[in-house]
DNA sequence: CCCTTGATGCAATTCAATTGCAATAGTAAT
DNA sequence: ATTACTATTGCAATTGAATTGCATCAAGGG
């Protein structure tokens, strides 16, 4: 209960941080992606969300619009469905380190410096100015 | 026309051996993805092939068969659309090469080599084992 | 407490993905 | 070349997630 106190004022404080009002729903959807460990699917969140009877239509305009804040992380594992996760408060600063995704358990891990070799570099800058770097695989867990 | 019939008389080969009848709207497929430079969605695969007169779910349903024949590799590059590309006769099935994806408007480039430095493949080998990288930016046609 | 404006619920819509089925066409056998 | 078998195709219809319109509601600054 307490516990419960706490959390819903950390996301509260999260919320409107981010510049959004920190209304039910809002707290709500923070609070089940906080407790999860790994990232949801916007059916998972609806779902667990549903006992709460919020719309699945807010759930999805708060996931968005909570993603746009940078308070959310949006990710595709390869299986066509988009999953959301917590961005940490000490990650958010830095946006663009490149990001490991499991594409089995869908675990996002932060790399702190992936560099490309520099003939790696002369190729993609023909291409254009990369801003991100993603790796995909089975991550030591899953393997 | 000659180049063209030698062309089809290729994947015409490749359908066959990957044990597919060789319908002209599969050669007409392979083909369209042989020309291409980079992994075209569903979408534009059946643009063109429209003027063969193919229906898009022919088209879907050639996509997917292929996929399943190996012949073509489905992937999502983190937009969440699936595109396909032709597996070249050297590359492994588990293996892709890198793809390079502008974000602004959304062209899908193929890298030929991505290395990573050595001191990024110690990090990332340590998260897990590394099956695709993507690079993600703004192409030079959108800066 | 009031007021403004963002947020919500519900219904409706969009759009890609997918399926059912009768007609058609590719292949191997004759 | 013809036949027979069945994979494949085209078209229509369906699914289902993603998204929007709009009237109503509520967060939070003043």
């Amino acid at each position: 209960m307490n516990q419960d106190r706490t959390a819903q004022n950390w996301a509260r404080q999260s919320i409107q941080a981010a510049g959004l009002r920190a209304t039910s729903a809002r707290v709500a959807t923070l609070l089940v992606l906080r407790d999860s460990s790994a990232p949801l699917t916007h059916a998972e969140v609806s779902d667990q969300l549903a006992e709460h009877e919020i719309d699945k239509s807010t759930v999805f305009r708060n996931l968005t619009d909570m993603v746009t804040a940078n308070l959310l992380r949006r990710s595709e594992l390869g299986d066509h469905v988009w999953r959301f996760e917590i961005i940490g408060e000490t990650e958010r600063e830095h946006e663009s380190h490149p990001h490991f995704v499991c594409i089995d358990c869908g675990t996002v891990s932060c790399l702190q410096e992936i560099q490309l070799s520099n003939k790696s570099k002369t190729e993609s800058s023909r291409l254009g100015q990369v801003t991100e770097i993603l790796l995909r695989g089975h991550c030591h867990d899953c393997v």
